[in-house]
RNA sequence: GUGGACGUAGCUCAAUGGCAGAGCACCUGAUUGUGGUUCAGGCGGUUGAGGGUUCGAGCCCCUUCGUCCACCCCA
């Protein structure tokens, strides 16, 4: 028979088995039972959901690795994270349960990414919400919940990075830059501090292409005393869209003049305001840039970056609410049980997913060949329920572990055993299987892992076999052993064999693996 | 999306342009009912695919598919 061509795992899907298989369901389990002791009711979700779902609030990220595709006239996707799930599921059935609602799920994703090291297109979240909680208090019960559930699993050595969206925000919204260009500094902050000024301007350039002119220009009228015109510019751009709007329409009604194209009056004006203040746009980058590097520098023990942000907000005059929140929260921290990893506080943290609107934080960890991998990441997302057509205003944060980088952190750290004793039974003669299935049948009663070999093979090829295995007992059974009524009990670690009853071995058997596991 | 490396037996990899190999794994056997060693044998390949150069291509050239690694981003 000619062999036909093999079909391959899609790219970026990976098989999991034996040791990998348990040790992975351990860790499960493990994180699991650590949440339900918290007292966060497991929930199971739909790994198909209404694409929607995801372009609501996710950001360009997300919305653009989306495994994502028509059927039947929907447009669906797979999930590629666990908490837009969670919150639509509450939204939709769990709204009139007393609040706070605290939920845990853990399951398989998929983001159509370049794998790599440690990054897979599908991998399992194992995470937690809390809903209709706010305040450092819940955000502390989280970050606590994260670590403690981490050194459970016998990861200590790990770095907590804290940090809060409003920071960078309170002190962009200070300067009214354009929608646009604000949300790509915030997506920015990283590169800034990774890649330096010269680089993010770059790509600045690329979505803003006046950079230069507008900087340039900026620079020069901020030189000169206003001209005329330039008083009337200036009070444009302090007033809202609305008021703006309103006071261009009032004036030139006031003059009688009339708009003569063809186009819409209302689309002229807002065309004419765009282009007003985005002529502000570049000094004020040049503003955001330098502040944005003084904040970025400001990550440290707790202490010292509370210090540095508290003393920039005094020097730009930014409100201190997102500060005195992280400060509560660090001190509740404490009071929760203080965690026994590295604890960092990062003014210049900033997430992808564009939901979080407070707290947010990743755990990192580094193995002895230096590489460092994400486990966790989390943050508190207070309008994410409303967006997703909630009928209250409800807080909400959670977190979630990425389940086989955790795997990867255990196995480069100690090598935790995944061996399973188990029990190999091997009839002598193919007369002899009959039996040898009851007995296999009477210990996996008794819970004990039991491999029953019937294919006919000889004793020693069977013994080579359950060798191999790694099997710790070997039963052999024969006519002899039937005759009399008992079975040899081989322990395959020291060699020894002696002879059993049939009725007392299971008893035996335990026994001899309590003591040997 | 950007950049780099690599596709040869189930796995890890060899092979100046000249008969496609080794180790491991798997199967069988070495006095009839006893396993980590040893010995003998066996199975296993359209060298990712397609085209080109050449007397001759696993090797050189082009195309394509795939994998890995890094960047981006993230768990």
């Amino acid at each position: 028979m000619a062999t036909a061509d093999k079909i391959a795992a899609l790219r970026g899907m990976r098989d999991v088995y034996s040791a990998e298989h348990s040790a992975r369901r351990r860790v499960e389990s493990a994180l699991a039972q650590h949440f339900q002791l918290h007292s966060y009711a497991p929930v199971d979700l739909p790994i198909l959901e209404n694409t929607e779902l995801y372009l609501r609030k996710s950001g360009e990220d997300i919305a653009a690795r989306l495994y994502e595709f028509q059927f039947k006239s929907r447009r669906i996707a797979l999930r590629p994270e666990l908490t837009a799930s969670v919150i639509r599921a509450y939204v939709e059935q769990l709204q009139d349960d007393p609040l706070p609602l605290r939920l845990q799920y853990n399951g398989p994703v998929f983001r159509y990414e370049k794998p790599q090291l440690h990054r897979y297109r599908q991998f399992s979240l194992c995470g937690v919400e809390l809903i209709g909680a706010a305040g450092p208090l819940a955000d502390a019960e989280l970050l606590h919940l994260a670590c403690s559930g981490l050194e459970r699993l016998g990861i200590h050595d790990y770095e907590l990075r804290i940090g809060h969206t409003q920071v960078l925000q309170t002190l962009l919204d200070k300067l009214a830059l354009r929608y646009q260009l604000r949300s790509f500094l915030l997506r920015n902050m990283e590169n800034l501090r990774k890649r330096g000024r010269a680089q993010l301007v770059d790509s600045l350039r690329a979505i803003y292409p006046d950079y230069d002119a507008a900087a340039a220009v900026g620079r020069a009228d901020a030189g000169q005393p206003a001209g005329d015109g330039q008083q009337l510019i200036n009070l444009l751009r302090d007033m809202s869209d609305d008021e703006a709007h309103q006071a261009i329409t009032d004036f030139l009604r006031s003059l009688s003049i009339r708009i003569d194209t063809n186009r819409d009056e209302g689309e002229v004006i807002d065309r004419l305001l765009h282009k007003i203040r985005e002529d502000q746009q570049g000094p004020k980058l040049h503003v955001a840039l330098d502040r944005m590097q003084r904040l970025g520098e400001l990550a440290g023990a707790p202490e010292d970056a509370l210090e540095g942000a508290y003393a920039l907000a005094d020097e730009f005059e930014l409100d201190t609410d997102a500060l005195a929140d992280l400060e509560k929260t660090i001190d509740a921290l404490k009071d929760f049980g203080a965690p026994s990893g590295q604890i960092q506080l990062d003014m210049g943290l900033s997430r992808g997913l564009h939901y979080y609107t407070g707290l947010i934080f990743e755990i990192h960890y580094s193995s002895k060949d230096a590489e460092t991998v994400q486990l966790c990441g989390g943050g508190r997302y207070d309008n994410l329920v409303s967006s997703l057509g909630g009928a209250n205003a409800t807080a909400a944060a959670g977190f979630s572990f990425g389940v086989e980088r955790l795997l990867s952190a255990l196995k480069s750290d100690a090598g935790i055993s995944l061996n399973q004793p188990s029990v190999s039974v091997i009839p002598v003669q193919t007369e002899d299987i009959a039996a040898c299935l009851a007995i296999a049948a009477a210990l996996r009663k008794k819970k004990i892992v039991t491999e029953a070999m019937t294919d006919g093979r000889s004793l020693r090829r069977a013994l080579k076999y359950a060798d191999r295995r790694g099997a710790a007992l070997a039963i052999i059974i024969g006519e002899a052993e039937r005759e009399a009524g008992q079975a040899i009990l081989r322990d395959m670690r020291s060699h020894r064999e002696r002879q059993v009853p049939l009725d007392v071995l299971p008893a035996e058997v335990g026994a001899l693996l309590g003591e040997g596991g």
